[in-house]
DNA sequence: AACCTTATTGATACATGGTATCAATAGCAA
DNA sequence: TTGCTATTGATACCATGTATCAATAAGGTT
């Protein structure tokens, strides 16, 4: 599946700029959703938070998820599983491709979602400010194994 | 906003054919969501029923409101406003469109949709069963009055 | 029309996911 | 190093949705 990388730093410095003390909380949740390969919920990031890191409080990690969602540094997903997980933001590819069998996300590229809503402007008359697409179904490497 | 009439006789029609017996509670809730200018929650649905059915129960509501989305009759908005209201399915108009001013939902034919679907298919190898897309923004009414 | 079977309902208790509170901790600037 | 204050962790709390189960009512049968 196709991913850019993502730099755990860069977040940080998302944080700092936005005026955010860094804290060891944060370097840890950041490590986590950014190495994630699959959408994870507060609840298991605080699973994950635990293992480096066992004091860390629940409260705190959904704080901030909320954070990170805010700066728009990590998206919720909705699919079959509920809409209280998250993957980390691609700017450039905000069409997001789940597959129904191996659970993984794949970022596509947000042209023709661009084109789409450009068209349905001029075609409805409303001004759209902000857009969600999420597509379902098998990837391309589970339907070989099928 | 455009919005293709909606006859709650069919719905009921759906349940009988699905093998569900009919009563007065599925009635009630049928004309609630066929006839909202706006996205319900479960919540607000139970609170419409009891005016005209004090009795009802909600978890009623809620097993009824799970029964039309299985049926597909209804469908769940994921929007700023949550991720527990819904719309009637209208089964060409599946592209949705909020407006963040006035709150209402316009159904918006989905050939462009359909077409991004294919596209994407092609494009990226994966086989797609299933999307969702939603849109925000101002409708064309608001613009106006702004 | 009265009867029977069983799906559906309503009331209650419960589970889950997320939030408010507040004293203790730890960034960070001086 | 110190002091200020944002952030944290523990706890209690709330909201939304679900399981249970006796009572009710659809609707087919006689």
């Amino acid at each position: 599946m196709l991913r850019t990388t993502l730099n755990p730093e860069d977040w940080l410095a998302a944080l700092d700029e936005s005026g955010f003390r860094v804290t060891t909380v944060q370097e840890t949740l950041i490590d986590i959703f950014a190495h994630s390969q699959y959408p994870l919920s507060a609840e298991q990031a605080w699973d994950a938070a635990r293992q480096s890191r066992p004091k860390t409080g629940r409260a705190t990690v959904y704080r901030m998820v909320e954070k990170l969602e805010n700066l728009g540094l990590i998206r919720r997903v909705h699919d079959y599983q509920g809409c209280s997980r998250f993957v980390p933001t691609l700017p450039e590819l905000m069409m997001l491709f789940i597959c129904l069998d191996c659970g993984r996300a794949d970022y596509l590229d947000s042209q023709p979602l661009n084109d789409l809503i450009q068209h349905t402007e001029d075609a409805s008359g409303h001004h759209i400010t902000n857009s969600r697409l999420e597509l379902f179904g098998a990837c391309a490497d589970c339907q070989q194994t099928d």
